[in-house]
DNA sequence: CTTGCACCTCTAGTCGCTAGAGGATGTAGG
DNA sequence: CCTACATCCTCTAGCGACTAGAGGTGCAAG
């Protein structure tokens, strides 16, 4: 059987080195087998795992959900109610973030729009920070 | 005059309490004068400031960023190009976090809508987490 | 055999706060 | 004047999810 190494599980997963080492110390990944030379050995499935838990990342789930959604695939007998809850979760937090930064690039349109590139005591950007009463916008 | 303690500070920017003293720690807010117990004493103008910076971290500004715009504030004459800079820079940050969310949501949204609610061997959730080739959407 | 890259462990740093310990001060009521 | 209580003080440590660096070992090619 061929090893794969640190490197060579990084570039397949596309983790980048101490942070496979870090998902290994906080237990998402289980420890490898070592070489004699006390070197990491990693199986396929360990790439797997990897790529599965880069594409969560990239999703912005957060690492104790990720350990939740990887104890719903090691056991595929359990219902999935838990996964479904945990995206659906994911998906009203990615909803209002949206909405809150459509709010944000408004204001920030304005600001820079209203900047009449001149000195900065008629600068808009400085004074509706200063002064947020006299943004049209409001997102609290 | 009056002194304006913490407490009272506090209430009036919406900066909360060991906020106002981590941004005097980091020299983003001058330290105060201090009365007879050792208590901070604020002025007006500090009052301003703290506001000034609750407004910009809310518009998502770093701190870096801020301490720019704070010292562009301090000195009016100067040109505002600087900030207007800084907001441009911001804007872009903005419009391109907001692309890759709306890109999640999609995925999500499909995660979501795939789940059978049956057993985990089943659910669309795991799967694309697990094989990001079978998504439909692309967001690199 | 030596060069040089990849690997090892460990600690500390990043950002922007937040929490808590343990003690001092200020104020209102009795 | 005393007591209760809120608020203040400093200091250290913790959060999440890594990232950087020091100082050392393993390994494969030339």
């Amino acid at each position: 059987m061929k090893k794969i190494t640190i490197g060579e599980a990084a570039r397949r997963s596309g983790v980048k080195v101490p942070t496979v080492r870090y998902y290994e110390s906080i237990g998402l990944l289980a420890a490898p087998s070592r070489s004699e030379g006390n070197q990491r050995s990693f199986e396929p499935a360990d790439i797997s795992r990897l790529t599965f838990i880069r594409h969560a990342r990239e999703l912005g789930f957060e690492i104790e959900a990720i350990r939740t959604l990887l104890t719903l695939q090691d056991d595929p007998h359990q219902s999935c109610a838990s996964a479904d809850a945990i995206a659906k979760a994911r998906l009203v937090e990615v909803e209002q973030r949206i909405r809150s930064l459509m709010a944000l690039k408004a204001e920030l349109e304005t600001m820079v729009e209203g900047c009449g590139h001149g000195r900065v005591d008629q600068c808009r950007v400085i004074e509706v920070l200063a002064d947020h009463g006299q943004c049209t916008h409001s997102h609290h």
